[in-house]
DNA sequence: TCTGGGGTCCTAGGACCC
DNA sequence: TCTGGGGTCCTAGGACCC
């Protein structure tokens, strides 16, 4: 068997841990610059509020029924993050953490255990130690499992947040159930097409012949299908280095004058390299774009993109910004608005398979200067050291509702007044 | 006026080779 | 009118996920 346990609304649930005032209420959490809303809780949920929604649009729906909004506070998902996942991996030895709210546990030799009782202490165990409310689903695949899970939470007055499919029936009545848009795994496209030819639910799908499903959604949809059968053809994924890194944004207001961008993209490969360092990789490509604002039409749209490639790998905060100016060089043209904009570094390798050059002109004090850097900006706060053209800092990210860090920064814990 | 960010995998088709 | 066959590698773009 496997279990799929998500976290419910996670990142409303986050703010709401240090908010027990804001229980029973309507909670949303927007993406950055406070453009659009990425959470909800079920309160909100209910007011009809859609995921994705820009926040401008639902203003009014927030006054009139006094919606709780917050900026998105990464740091604070990401500890809470942290620490659940810590205590679910109690539960097996085998864990894949899926997303910042998922993850899958393995359950292997776990035959004679009584899964729904072990959910149970799942769901106890990390709402007693977090705060966090859970749904946990088991099922024999991890496609499957992902439904599981959706039936514990659509059904939790009756599920109480876990269910277990433990049955060849039950298989069969889940996948009757599941809308085809609803199937992990099949998108919009997918569900559309499906949907034309008459395949409407998960079990629909389940039936369609192998060859059709290798032609028209690749080996990718094939999979799914078997696993949706309760044939266990997808498995657990193991966290491996990341193929691409990168650190894109957009921006409260249109940019203009290329200083400015300058600006923003010498920061933005600043942090592209600190990720690197975080995973000891190196890069040898370079991808930066910029985009104009693709919601005004009635504005000219230029979205020009670039790829540098570099002659040795590197993680140096100051090559990459180098390559990065240049890249932006070649592709900023006056009189455009952008919008947004990013660095991706590409073709990671490990650091220390460094490639030897004969000719290599490689400044050898990148890489003690980059230890230091990184080391008194864990100290001192993000961008204590920083680059020269990071300096000329005028832009600010709109954030009017940021709650605190309670957990990652001291002076921001939770006071106790008795 | 205001509309997020960060990933993965797969495949078709072009470039190139002999 | 006729103008081969069979590979590999790379990449852009499309699909998907949260």
């Amino acid at each position: 068997m496997y279990a799929l346990i998500d976290c419910n609304n996670f990142y409303a649930s986050c703010e709401r841990v240090f908010r027990p005032d804001l229980n029973g209420k309507p909670i949303v959490v927007l993406s950055n610059n406070d453009g659009c809303v990425i959470a909800r809780s079920n309160e909100a949920k209910e007011l009809g509020i859609p995921m994705g929604a820009p926040a401008f649009e639902y203003q009014k729906v927030f006054d009139k029924e006094k919606v709780h909004v917050f900026s998105a506070n990464f740091q604070l998902y990401g500890d809470m993050s942290n620490r659940v996942m810590s205590i679910l991996s109690d539960f097996s030895p085998d864990i894949e953490i899926y997303s910042i709210d998922e993850c899958f546990l393995k359950l292997d030799g776990f035959g004679f255990f009584d899964f729904e009782s072990y959910g149970e202490q799942m769901r106890t165990k990390v709402s007693k130690s977090t705060g966090i409310p859970i749904s946990v689903g088991f099922a024999p695949t991890k496609a499957l499992a992902k439904l599981a899970n959706r039936i514990a939470k659509k059904y939790a007055e009756h599920t109480h947040g876990v269910y277990s499919m433990s049955t060849d029936a039950l298989r069969v009545k889940a996948l009757k159930w599941l809308k085809i848009e609803g199937v992990w795994g099949i998108g919009r496209q997918h569900a559309r097409r499906l949907s034309a030819i008459g395949v409407k639910t998960a079990y629909d799908f389940t039936q369609m012949e192998d060859a059709w499903v290798q032609k028209n959604m690749a080996i990718v949809g094939l999979r799914l299908k078997r696993d949706l059968c309760g044939i266990r053809t997808l498995d657990l994924e193991e966290a491996q280095a990341k193929k691409n890194i990168a650190t894109t944004r957009s921006f409260s207001n249109n940019i203009t004058e290329y200083d400015e961008l300058c600006e923003r993209v010498t920061s933005f490969a600043v942090s592209c390299s600190e990720k690197l360092r975080k995973q000891s990789s190196c890069c040898r490509e370079v991808n930066v774009f910029i985009l104009t604002n693709r919601h005004r039409t009635d504005q000219p749209q230029y979205n020009p993109s670039i790829k540098v490639r570099l002659r040795y790998a590197t993680n140096s905060a100051i090559e990459i910004a180098k390559y990065a100016l240049l890249a932006l060089k070649k592709i900023y043209k006056r009189g455009y608005g952008y919008k947004k904009a990013g660095v991706i570094v590409q073709d990671l390798v490990p650091e220390e398979s460094e490639q030897l050059s004969m000719f290599t002109d490689r400044d050898r004090r990148h890489n003690p200067l980059m230890k230091v850097v990184d080391k008194m900006n864990s100290l001192y706060g993000t961008n204590t050291l920083r680059l020269g053209a990071q300096e000329r800092r005028k832009w600010i990210m709109r954030q009017e509702k940021l709650s605190p860090r309670y957990t990652t920064d001291i002076r921001d814990i939770i006071e106790i007044v008795l």
